[in-house]
This record gives C-alpha cells, sequence and structure tokens, in this order.
DNA sequence: CATATCGATTGCCATCCGTCGATGTATACC
DNA sequence: GGTATACATCGACGGATGGCAATCGATATG
C-alpha cells in the first residue's frame, strides 16, 4: 500500500465496493514496467525468445540477419535490453556475444502468473 | 520459424553455433508486445494489478484517486489498457466500470514462464 | 602501416507517448 | 428545464521512440 489517495470519494452513494489498494509496491512496478516496455516491441521480444532458447551467447553478426532492420537499429534494440537489465553481452575481438541475465525476467513472470 | 534470413554470414571463421530461429511466431510475437507495451507503463501496471486483485468490476472513480494523475490522463491508460485487450468496461448510469479480460495475460504469461 | 570487419554511436527525421486543461456527452436529480 | 456528476474526448505541448545512413572505435590480418 504505497499510493496515498489524493482526494475522497464523493460522499453520494457508493458505487462499487472499495478497491483493494495496488499490492505492487511503487518500486516493483517501475521495475516490472521497465522489462515489460523493452518487451514492447517485436523485434525485441524475438530478440529475447532467440537468446533464451539458445544455449549459450549469441554472437550479433547471426542475430542481424534474422529482422528486416539495419545493423544500428538491431544495436540500438539490444542497447535496449540491455538498459533493461534484460540481456548482457560479452566482447571476444571482433565479436559480441549476447546473453540472457538469468531472473532477469523472474519478476514479471511471478506477476503476470498470480 | 518465420523470419527469413536476409543476409547471409560472411565466409570466415565461425564466431559460434548457429542460432535457433525464433520460435515465437511473427504474429504471437506481434500480439504479445502489444500486451507487454500496455504493461510499460507503471500506472497501467498498477492499474492491472488493482483489477486483477479485486473480485469483480471496479469502477473508475474508485480509481482515479489512486494515482498522481489527471482524471482525463487516467482515462487515456485505461484505454490503453483497452485497446490491448488487457481490460474492457462496462457503463452502469453514470459510473464505468472496469475488469480484467481472463486470459488477456494468458499468452504472454506461459511465454515469459518458458 | 594499410585494410577489412564487427559492432556501437551519432545525427537526423517522423511518429508516438504521457500529460494536462478545456470541452463534450450522457445520466441523475431538483 | 437547469444543474451537478462521471467519464470520455480533444488539442496542445515536450519528450521519448524506431528507423536509417554515415561514421567511429577496436580488433584482426596482410
Amino acid at each position: 500500500m504505497q499510493l496515498t489517495p489524493k482526494q475522497k470519494r464523493p460522499a453520494g452513494e457508493r458505487c462499487c465496493e472499495p478497491v483493494v489498494y495496488p499490492d505492487v509496491e511503487r518500486r516493483a512496478a517501475e521495475q516490472m514496467a521497465v522489462v515489460a516496455k523493452a518487451l514492447g516491441d517485436p523485434i525485441r521480444l524475438q530478440l529475447v525468445d532467440v537468446l533464451r532458447k539458445h544455449a549459450g551467447k549469441v554472437c550479433v553478426c547471426e542475430l542481424v540477419p534474422l529482422f528486416d532492420v539495419s545493423q544500428p537499429t538491431l544495436s540500438h534494440h539490444l542497447k535496449r535490453l540491455r538498459d533493461a537489465g534484460i540481456v548482457d553481452s560479452e566482447r571476444q575481438g571482433l565479436w559480441a556475444y549476447y546473453y540472457v541475465r538469468p531472473d532477469a525476467l523472474k519478476e514479471l513472470s511471478a506477476w503476470l502468473s498470480l
């Protein structure tokens, strides 16, 4: 219960039972929203799908040809996934390898499964 | 396997094992992205949280005071949730009652739980 | 050093998004 | 009819987003 009502309902008849205040803490809601937002694009969602199903880390050069967007655009999407904490990357020589961070989707997944 | 590679990888050394093509069909990815995008805002995520935990339908006038935004803004968020197919509403006299559509989150939830 | 490759970054553009105040619409009540 | 209430819609504003071409930085390799 972290939201504080700013106004009282008008003192007329009840329109319905009082609501249960959101259980999700504001911080948790913000964090989950960050993850959901990052997944809110078909390309990024499919990127995560590929990375999750591929055991081990995946080279960017394997990812680019899968999608109908330019390499900078895909790099941009990968950055958004990184910023959301969903994936991380490693450099090895010329190549960059991406992988899904374990537990990154856990909180949102648990909330959705309620 | 719905994505068709646009280019071949350069014929040099392998950087990694070939990726598994995305299992998520493009349609499914787009649908899940629509839902994820709608959940990609803390207010909307908390709205869904409130609606899910409240048995029955909730009047808008109970929702507005929970958040630090104006009534038109909240109405806008509710519309976005409606457009994403996550919630629906009923009018009864002056009041509008919102509720979560059953199964609306099912596909995304299942995918996240993989 | 010169060149090629991979990936990230930059700059630009059109579009979308969140927000608000003002207004509209429908219902309820005097 | 007149007024109040509940909610939606509109219009406008600033900021974020997705896309690309061009460029940069780092690493290989000749």
